[in-house]
DNA sequence: CTCATAGTTTCCTATGCAGCTAATTAGCTA
DNA sequence: TAGCTAATTAGCTGCATAGGAAACTATGAG
């Protein structure tokens, strides 16, 4: 994989478990089993999962006692939303076009079915 | 990989290669050739990127002779805007709380350092 | 010290991707 | 038809990851 932060980050999102993961942790604070709860995932695999997550700087894990809590650090997703938000004026005009076809295929619906 | 459509995408964008070829194809249709120009990469190299692209669903290609253009579809951009967006709230909060913090140290220097 | 609990690390298999070269397909041109 | 160009596919190596089992570490309770 690509050493660049954005990669690394892409990297860690492109997994559903992950991405639940963070969804749990973005409620608050989370041990580990807490978090292997909901899927039915062994607890390796999920400190697994947490450590591609803490790699690419998404979470923090403190010390309780014997519990490691998870915390969501959201720097990392902000620099997913200032990247892609360069793409949104192009979705935008696309979209538009989009709905502009469809609503002129209504039209032509319209015009020359049977109406009722 | 996992199969569902926004790991397929966030996998397609955790490459510097392939996010430079979609900036590439957001100024307009390129060839492959043209793609694979900037950087130092065969084109069978360029050719998987692109499969990669398109299995996301990020481009299309195009036939005209022998050429292949590739197409931005910028439809799944919007997806992960829309994912990333549920985050938003949470990372001003905490962005907002370290730009407090740092205005407190800069107001503590300014108290208890030397003006001059 | 001993035991239980919470997590991590190590070792395993299987899969997928990044890069390459060589071979192949698709379309134009002479 | 042969030959040229554009692009893809096949086959290769090396590396990262997903999943599990087993072993290890760290902390708290008795």
């Amino acid at each position: 994989m690509a050493a660049d932060q954005l990669s690394v980050t892409f990297a860690a999102l492109a997994d559903p478990t992950r991405r639940a993961i963070l969804a749990r942790v973005a409620q608050g604070e989370a041990t580990v089993m807490e978090l292997a709860e909901p899927f039915r995932l062994k607890l390796p695999t999920v400190s697994k999962h947490l450590k591609v997550l803490r790699r690419a700087g998404l979470i923090t894990q403190g010390r309780q006692a014997q519990w490691r809590p998870c915390r969501l650090e959201p720097a990392p997703l902000k620099d997913v939303a200032d990247w892609v938000e360069r793409y949104r004026e192009i979705w935008e005009e696309r979209m538009g076009q989009l709905s502009d076809y469809l609503r002129q295929l209504q039209d032509k619906e319209e015009t020359d079915g049977s109406e009722e």
